[in-house]
DNA sequence: AGGACAACGGTCT
DNA sequence: AGACCGTTGTCCT
């Protein structure tokens, strides 16, 4: 997939999430979205439930089984080219960290210190590291791409071991052409 | 090279 | 006010 662009809504209250999972390259995901965009997106490292509950908290609504609304979704991850629309939630210095994450070249890392500096807090790394913790929307907001400043690969909400190898996959997809993501 | 530890800034309670 | 952290720099062995 090669996504041009990624457009951030803001969520609505009472917007209905719907649910759905499917298998990746990197193990199976679930997809949660609102008629807006895509709301979330985890690898499941946890049980599925974990994750439902997890939405609950941070949305206050319980996701719907809805297969076929998730099914478009990932279809539209797919696309080449496309425009997707994501739906997040959170303070205003997340949301500015999250805008900051996805102008991270594919198949090239940040640390969380230039990152913090980019944004202007050059102390602020530890602060820059809980916002991307806040990160709901794996992959498709990179923040596997900001690994700590002494070259070590850093934490990851999905699992390190999920971290290396999408490091590793961008980087081979990088080389052999240039604009685009790799494939999920 | 690797462990302990304090300080960092933002957020939640 | 206090605690939690996907970090970092420094000071040790």
């Amino acid at each position: 997939m090669s996504l041009s662009e990624l457009i951030f809504h803001t969520y609505n209250e009472a917007a209905t999430i719907c649910y759905g999972t499917h298998a990746s390259a990197h193990g199976e995901v679930v997809v949660l979205s609102t008629e807006k965009g895509i709301c979330g997106f985890h690898f499941l490292e946890e049980p599925l439930a974990y994750y439902l509950h997890l939405t609950k908290k941070k949305f206050n609504v319980l996701p719907v089984y809805a297969p076929s609304h998730a099914k478009d979704w990932w279809q539209c991850i797919h696309q080449t080219a496309a425009v997707l629309s994501l739906v997040v939630r959170g303070t205003a210095f997340q949301q500015r960290v999250w805008k900051a994450l996805c102008a991270i070249p594919v198949g090239t890392t940040c640390s969380y210190q230039a990152l913090a500096t980019q944004l202007g807090s050059v102390q602020g790394a530890r602060a820059v590291a809980s916002a991307i913790a806040q990160n709901f929307i794996a992959w498709l907001i990179p923040c596997h791409r900001v690994i700590r400043q002494d070259g070590q690969i850093g934490g990851y909400r999905w699992g390190i071991q999920r971290k290396f190898a999408l490091l590793e996959q961008e980087k081979v997809f990088s080389c052999a052409s240039m604009p685009g993501a790799a494939i999920v």
